[in-house]
DNA sequence: CAGGCTAGGTCTGATTGACAGACTCAGCAA
DNA sequence: TTGCTGAGTCTGTCAATCAGACCTAGCCTG
């Protein structure tokens, strides 16, 4: 009874890969703040809490990653400064915040439910992750889902 | 130009808060193992590289949140040991790892692509996912998603 | 019985990052 | 010039990570 996973490396790795850039308890939170339209580092700082040195260190990461760029804006009377935008590859990430979202809703909510909702812009509805099959199945349980060796899978060494 | 969100506290975010389960390089890694039917520590170690003592605080931890729990076995030959098991609350974080999986696949895999592939136990097919909304739209553009105030949202203080 | 094995830890010391709190800088306005 | 403030940088303390070593506890074998 001993699982196929072992015969395989998990050397590359795409999960592994991304936790090196998102595996990090206020990346994430980071990101929560531009998609909701806060890019400045003080008003960061302030909803968040997190510290001025972590989030300069996150803000820099995230920018050398190529999940944020960095845009200038000048407040009339105040002097050049940047704010933080998301690339594309920024904006791919908001799957992962509305599963994440979705799971902390059902688990970690207050009782009067999440702070948090993603709509649709059109239609105004709510939107959740679904996970569904090329073939247009809905799946709804974790036991449909199979893992298996993709393209790039190596054998062990 | 001020963000609507600034108006509103962060203060119970079910986002924050599965951060804190979830924020750390190495969690959703082990969760990838035993998704993938690797439950025992030394497999897990082995795979992936994990420093023992990270790994132990780990699963310990992952155990006291309710994500996983703990199930004796007992090789013929060997003593009463442990695996690890999914829990409900384990199983429902497959959306989020097959999300950050997808976005792991698009911008950080090898050439080659993938080692990592899921698919739909009755089909076959690859399963993914999708963000969709309660009208039954899919949703394919980030900048089709809105944030907005939950049941649960508080004004700032 | 003693010794060997091995899965699942624990321990030690070095390194690194998080954190609190303080300080600095640079452009603007008065 | 001074004051303001957003966006950092710095210092010292604490905690977690990490490499590597060591320990434990049941089982089997001689």
């Amino acid at each position: 009874m001993r699982p196929a996973a072992l015969d395989w490396s998990v050397e590359n790795c795409t999960i592994a890969r991304a936790m090196e850039v998102l595996g990090e308890r206020w990346t994430l939170v980071v990101l929560r703040e531009v998609f909701n339209g806060v890019r400045r580092f003080d008003d960061m700082r302030v909803r968040t809490g997190i510290p001025r040195q972590v989030l300069t260190n996150r803000l820099a990461m995230l920018v050398k990653r190529g999940v944020l760029r960095r845009e200038p804006y000048r407040e009339p009377g105040s002097r050049p400064r940047h704010e933080y935008r998301l690339t594309e590859m920024g904006l791919d990430l908001w799957p992962v915040l509305v599963a994440v979202l979705g799971w902390g809703d059902r688990y970690l909510a207050d009782p009067e439910g999440s702070p948090l909702s993603v709509a649709h812009r059109d239609c105004g509805a709510e939107v959740r992750v679904e996970l569904r099959c090329a073939e247009g199945h809905e799946i709804t349980e974790a036991r449909d889902v199979l893992p298996r060796p993709g393209p790039g899978a190596h054998r062990r060494a």
